[in-house]
Parts: C-alpha cells; sequence; structure tokens
DNA sequence: ATCCCATGCGTACGAGTGTACACATCGTTG
DNA sequence: CAACGATGTGTACACTCGTACGCATGGGAT
C-alpha cells in the first residue's frame, strides 16, 4: 500500500458521510454533501469511492463496528449466570435514551439493505455477530429469535413514536428464553 | 365534492406510485416518473399531491388496506381455539413465497417512517391494527411482542437472505404466546 | 345564459446530481 | 536524477428533480 499525501483522507471521508446520514438521513447523501462536510473537494470524493454504494458500505461497515464494540464493552454478556433477558432490555434502554441519532443512523443504514444489494452482506454480517455473541449465553435457535425479537421492539420504538418500556421488553425477552 | 372530468385520475396516480416503488423503490418516486407510469402529464400529479410526502401517505395507506384485508380474508385469525403460532408462521410463509416484491413494496413504505414524520402516524396505525387483530386471541401485550418478532423475523429473512423456516417462527411465536 | 373556479395541461427555471476528464502534485521505483 | 504511477483537485456536461406559473376547459351555481 503506497503512501498517500493525506492517509486519514478516506477515513475522513467516512466519518463525514456517518455524520451525514446522521443529521440528514440516507437521502441526504451524495458525493458533494460528503465533501463539503468533510472538507475536501468533491473529486476526492469520487476518487476513493467510485460510487456511492461503496461509500454505504464503508460507513455502514464502520457503524457496525463501532456498535458492536459498545455491545462489547458493556460486558453485560460475559456472565453467563446473570438474567439475559433482563441485561438484553437495559441494553436496548440505555441505547435508545443514549444516542437516539446514533440509533436511527443505524437502522437506517441496515435497513436501505433492503434495496440495495451491495449492503445486504454488510447487513447480515451484523446480524450474524450479535447472533454469535449472543448464542455464548444460550442455544443459536434462541438467539436468532432474540435478535429478531429485539430489531422488532426497536423498530415499534423508532417508528410508532411509542416510548421504550424496559419491563416489557424484559418479560418478552424472557419467553423467548424459556 | 365536486365531479372531476378523470374521477379515477387520482387513484390511477395512486395505483401507479405503488406500482413505481414495487419496480425502481423508494428512491426512484418522483412526480415524474410517476407521472410517466400512470401516463398523466406532470401537472397533473402535482395538482393532486402537492408533495411527494403526500403521495407516500396516500400509497402507504391504500397497502396497508389491502394488506389488512388479505390477512382478514384469510380468516386464520378468527377461529379462538386453533394455534395461533401455527396459523401466524403460516401466514407469514405464504406472504413471502406468494408476493415477496409486494412484501418489501410494503416494508419500504413502512420503514420509510423512520426519517419522514409524515408516514408515522400511517405506519403506527398499521402496528396498531395489526396488534389490535391479534387481540382478539391473546392479551395486549403478548399481541405488542407477536407483532414485533414478526416484524423482525420478516427484516431477517428480507435482509439476509435466509430462507424463511416456518418451523423456527412456529416454535418462537409460540415461545411469546406461553 | 353566464360566470366562477376546480381541474387539467404544458413549460420553464434554478438547484442538485453522478460522472468524466484534464491537469497538478508528490512518493516510489528504476 | 528521471520517469512513472498513485493520489489529489478543479471544472464542465448532461441529466433529473421539485416547484411555480400561465393558460385551457368544462361542470355546477346563480
Amino acid at each position: 500500500m503506497a503512501r498517500r499525501y493525506d492517509p486519514e483522507r478516506r477515513q475522513r471521508i467516512i466519518d463525514a458521510a456517518i455524520r451525514v446520514v446522521r443529521e440528514k438521513g440516507l437521502a441526504g447523501l451524495s458525493h458533494r454533501t460528503v465533501a463539503a462536510e468533510a472538507d475536501v473537494p468533491l473529486g476526492s470524493t469520487t476518487y476513493h469511492f467510485k460510487t456511492l454504494d461503496e461509500l454505504m458500505v464503508a460507513a455502514l461497515r464502520q457503524a457496525n463496528e463501532s456498535c458492536a464494540k459498545a455491545v462489547a464493552a458493556h460486558g453485560a454478556l460475559d456472565d453467563p449466570r446473570g438474567d439475559l433477558a433482563a441485561d438484553l432490555a437495559r441494553i436496548l434502554g440505555e441505547w435508545l435514551s443514549g444516542d437516539r441519532a446514533g440509533v436511527e443512523l443505524e437502522y437506517e443504514l441496515y435497513l436501505a439493505a433492503l434495496r440495495r444489494p451491495a449492503l445486504r452482506p454488510v447487513a447480515a454480517e451484523w446480524a450474524d455477530d450479535l447472533t454469535e455473541q449472543l448464542s455464548r449465553r444460550t442455544d443459536p435457535v434462541t438467539a436468532r429469535a432474540l435478535v429478531a425479537l429485539m430489531d422488532g421492539i426497536f423498530l415499534q420504538v423508532l417508528l410508532t413514536g411509542t416510548p421504550y418500556d424496559e419491563g416489557y421488553a424484559r418479560e418478552v425477552l424472557g419467553r423467548v428464553m424459556s
């Protein structure tokens, strides 16, 4: 890998893309908006990412990694004796109350995979990673169901505006684990 | 309400919008694409729907109604003695194998509500209607959880490309009802 | 019969878009 | 040191978009 004049250029563009999606939504993402946000010329974004899909893949992957890191750092999933349902419900709560915009961003990129085949592998990767993390505390079938249920609860909260009810989440997550 | 020269105009535009989203995705929706698909002049679409949001609301509402009608017509939810989990799992299966493009359309409009406040009420309406239908067979908390889980399962199938596993769906839906 | 206005139609404009391409710059390689 | 290629930059083009506006038309009210 040859050196660059600005070795951080590519990374700065990805960061800028994430900020743009955070603030203006995926529809506001374009080579130009990203270039402006990253304070680089237009040609620079098109050079590093020939197509917008490429840029979205990079952004989604980075968002996934930072999320996964946050979950792992939480450490709630390490103790095989704890109440997994309660732990998950608490994590969801912290996530929703803490960085709502971040969650919306993550889900917007995630859901964009529905129409953009290029994003599908990355989205699948995310679901698989999470499932695998949960598999350390329960069987794979249950883990998959837990991920599905968490996704669904998230959607209900984000789409309908219903406030998050941690007790409810703990209850139904617990049922899935029975 | 005054008569129109073409009383079906408005309806034809909505139908065309649904076809456009079905084929090209929500990103391909514009006054012009809809006008072309409906075979009406550009000015006609802007007259009936001042903004794209208005058009999307109408389209989402119509998609919801046709979906709700399909579920109701299925009649599987009427018998209070049957195995609800199995019924739901079967409905999901028929839905996914029958009209995949239709499901993607429905979800794309549904998920667009994440960023478009105008669509939120309609999306919430859909979730509430479904929850209420299920409430006739179980308690409200369980009904809400079932809707969430079904949404999550749908997402997993649509996003990761995993084939739909009816047995798995029946199993985990059953656990939520326990 | 006449007027009014909802409805329908065509066009034009400015803004924003992806993309392409020519040129500048610097690190590396020979 | 010289040449070459990777990286960075600026500009231009063709296109689509939302929106606005003027005008045509014909049904319903007076």
